[in-house]
DNA sequence: AGCACGCCGACT
DNA sequence: GTCGGCGTGCTC
């Protein structure tokens, strides 16, 4: 009997399978103690096959997908026995064969992958189990009668949660993986909530357990409160990075023993080990929060998915505003869409309206507030009701823009906005690495005011004081909230009238529910509109359908005002008039033409190094070495290599290539990466040069 | 990453 | 003579 096993170690030379004799008893998913290399200390490593017959034939027994695997050359191996075996806890087949697919997918090593299904901190010395959320309420809300969409959601998804997970009886239902994948494309207010609650209910109903993954769960409590109201505090395990690691642990082993079988949590919950998943939801499925921004640079989802496949499970995505990426899917009938138009409780959705700050400079109107914004203010203000100021201010981001007609700098290859680099004394495009000098006069309208610009929530927080003085005034953003329980407080304080007047980030826009909020205004609307991504449109029709989504959640109808420079785009306009499908279609056609996701896959390759000629010398290297890897025809898919954006981050410099992969063509194109990785770390192994490569597909921010 | 092997200079 | 410097290479 053999085990292959993957070593527990921090070196990226290691990441190959080594096969140890092991006893009868040992199964895929166990984790064991071996001695490895000239150490005397034993090594954790983790089973990820096992066989009977001698392996070591070029180590055989690697499984398909990896392609590292080479026959030892002839070099005598030295097989050794396990030493011992990990009894804590162990894995199980499932989580080995997700971690397999992280490693081909995302070219992360095998090690990492596993890392991520296993808990942080270890097991309490006292016995006693340490609790999330010890104190918090249990908020029981009665189940009220469901309106006719929610009913609807309900007798959509509930047929493919009954089918689901019945060994063999899937495929004769006609019941595929794609039967089991649902966008539900809700307005804020709609009931999704108590959808997913229901159908949780019904998957405990059928012995098996489930999932609720929300973004950013330490800024929304509310939900495992409701959850520990519903289901019980016993049955609900709460997952995120905000625990300490003792909380983690226990949460993780009472998960593992079947004691929970609700797991709520941000992203890393998705690897916690539920056994027999029979539903995963993700809340705000279009949030980038779902992305990893370490490595192994997963996407929630296909995580979701693919545990899922292995217990026939059902996957429910939901969403006021569904990422362009989730909504196409959903066209191409890989997720089936629900549609829920209707607020719960039939307050009317928000007035709008747009303010042209061109117009407002014409006015002689200079300062952050248009004249109207600053009047409706000042209304809400003499009603006693509340008003929240929206800013998404990025911080090193500037943009170069036309202050009398608004135009801005963009590249003409990429049609994306160019930004200004100090150092160059020109406009940047961050996609192609082009560069272009600044006009001394705009192109549009000839006009000589061509300035970058930059104001943020502190400067909007200082003017607001100054503007309305003697009005309680806070503002929210990360910079607010670092020290502990000053979320809280602000959040305390707003909801029990003390500030009137609340500024902030998107912390604001999301999910928070105030009564008494009559007022949003949208400071400026520009901001992630001229950041230079492509999803910039996306995000910017997002941020502002969430933030107008915080006016008018009382009785009385709130009203919402967008100041912007470029009223007549698309995405404000889409947003300030609520219509979802009518921004989905342009901004779809606009990706198709151009070749972005959907259409493509895009992949970042990093280098980074505390040398810059090493950084950029390396980028250069695998630019070629790439680019020969590759068919005439294929090459120009290969951008050429260029300093990242922020071309030194903690004293290290940075340079990346960006290779666009065609639709369908992900895998091959990672199968010519993960060649190129192999060189890369024979070249360091022989060199020992100091840098290294980071691999990010379809990276969430290209700054 | 560790850890041992191995081939040159300083010291009891 | 021998101790130990850290350059080199491997880990089933």
């Amino acid at each position: 009997m053999y085990a292959q096993v993957v070593i527990e170690t921090k070196t990226d030379y290691i990441d190959s399978l080594f096969t140890y004799e092991a006893d009868d008893s040992v199964k895929v998913g166990d984790i064991v103690k071996v001695s490895f290399g000239k150490g005397a200390a034993l090594k954790k490593a983790y089973v990820v096959a096992v066989s009977e017959d001698s392996p070591i034939e070029g180590d055989c027994g690697v499984p398909e997908t990896d392609t590292d695997a080479e026959p030892p050359k002839n070099k005598k191996i030295r097989i050794k026995k396990i030493s011992e075996k990990f009894e804590e806890y162990s894995l199980n087949p499932e989580i080995i064969d997700t971690a397999m697919f992280m490693r081909r997918r995302y070219l992360c090593r095998m090690i990492d992958a596993i890392e991520c299904f296993l808990p942080a901190g270890t097991a309490s010395k006292r016995g006693k189990i340490r609790r999330p959320l010890q104190g918090s309420e249990e908020e029981i809300q009665q189940i009220s009668e469901l309106t006719a969409e929610q009913q609807a959601a309900l007798e959509a998804i509930l047929p493919a949660i009954t089918a689901g997970g019945k060994a063999g009886d899937g495929a004769q239902a006609g019941n595929t993986a794609s039967d089991r994948l649902f966008l539900i494309h809700g307005v804020t207010g709609s009931g999704k909530t108590e959808v997913y609650m229901q159908l949780i209910a019904r998957v405990l109903e059928e012995g098996r357990t489930a999932m609720m993954l929300v973004p950013e769960i330490s800024l929304t409590n509310q939900i495992v409160e409701r959850f520990f109201g519903r289901f019980g505090r016993e049955k609900v395990a709460v997952l995120h990075s905000k625990l300490s690691a003792g909380e983690r642990y226990d949460e993780w082993q009472r998960i593992r023993r079947g004691e929970a079988s609700i797991v709520i949590g941000a992203r890393s919950a998705v690897f916690a080990p539920l056994d027999n998943i029979g539903l995963i939801v993700m809340d705000e499925e279009h949030e980038t929060s779902y992305k990893s921004d370490k490595s192994p640079k997963y996407e929630t989802v296909e995580i979701a998915i693919k545990r899922l496949k292995a217990f026939e499970g059902t996957l429910v995505l939901g969403s006021a505003t569904p990422s362009v990426v989730s909504y196409q899917r959903a066209q191409e009938g890989i997720y089936r869409l629900i549609e829920m138009k209707e607020r719960y409780n039939a307050v009317p959705l928000p007035m709008v309206k747009t303010v042209d700050m061109r117009q407002e400079l014409r006015k002689g109107n200079r300062s952050i507030l248009s004249y109207e914004l600053s009047a409706e203010t000042e209304r809400c203000i003499s009603e006693g009701r509340q008003t929240i100021f929206f800013l998404n201010r990025r911080g090193y981001s500037t943009f170069i823009s036309c202050r009398d007609c608004g135009y801005v700098l963009k590249c003409p290859d990429c049609e994306i906005s160019l930004t200004y680099h100090k150092s160059d004394g020109a406009a940047v495009c961050h996609y192609c690495g082009r560069k272009i000098s600044i006009p001394k006069e705009c192109p549009e309208c000839k006009g000589k005011h061509i300035r970058h610009f930059g104001t943020g929530t502190e400067k909007v927080e200082e003017y607001i004081k100054e503007r309305f003085p003697g009005v309680g005034v806070d503002r929210l953003d990360l910079d607010a909230i670092k020290t502990k329980g000053a979320l809280n407080k602000i959040l305390g304080d707003f909801k029990k009238g003390k500030t009137q007047i609340l500024i902030g980030t998107q912390l604001v826009a999301k999910g928070l529910d105030f009564k008494n909020v009559g007022l949003v205004g949208i400071i400026s609307a520009d901001v992630s509109l001229n950041i230079p991504d492509f999803r910039s449109a996306e995000r910017t029709f997002q941020l502002i359908t969430q933030a107008a989504g915080r006016a008018g959640r009382g009785d009385s109808r709130g009203r919402v005002i967008i100041q912007t420079y470029t009223p007549e785009h698309f995405a404000v306009q889409t947003a300030a008039a609520q219509d979802y499908a009518k921004f989905f279609a342009q901004e779809n056609r606009m990706r198709r033409l151009l070749a972005y996701p959907p259409y493509c896959d895009l992949c970042q390759l990093m280098f980074v190094s505390p040398d810059e000629s090493v950084a950029e010398g390396t980028c250069s290297w695998a630019y070629k070495k790439l680019k020969e890897s590759l068919k005439k025809s294929e090459q120009n898919l290969v951008f050429k290599p260029q300093p990242a954006p922020v071309k030194m981050e903690s004293g290290k410099y940075r340079y990346q290539l960006l290779v666009k992969i065609p639709k369908g063509k992900r895998s091959d194109m990672a199968q010519h990466i993960a060649t190129l990785k192999k060189i890369i770390t024979e070249d360091k192994r022989n060199k020992k040069t100091d840098y290294t490569m980071l691999i990010d597909f379809n990276p969430y921010s290209l700054v």
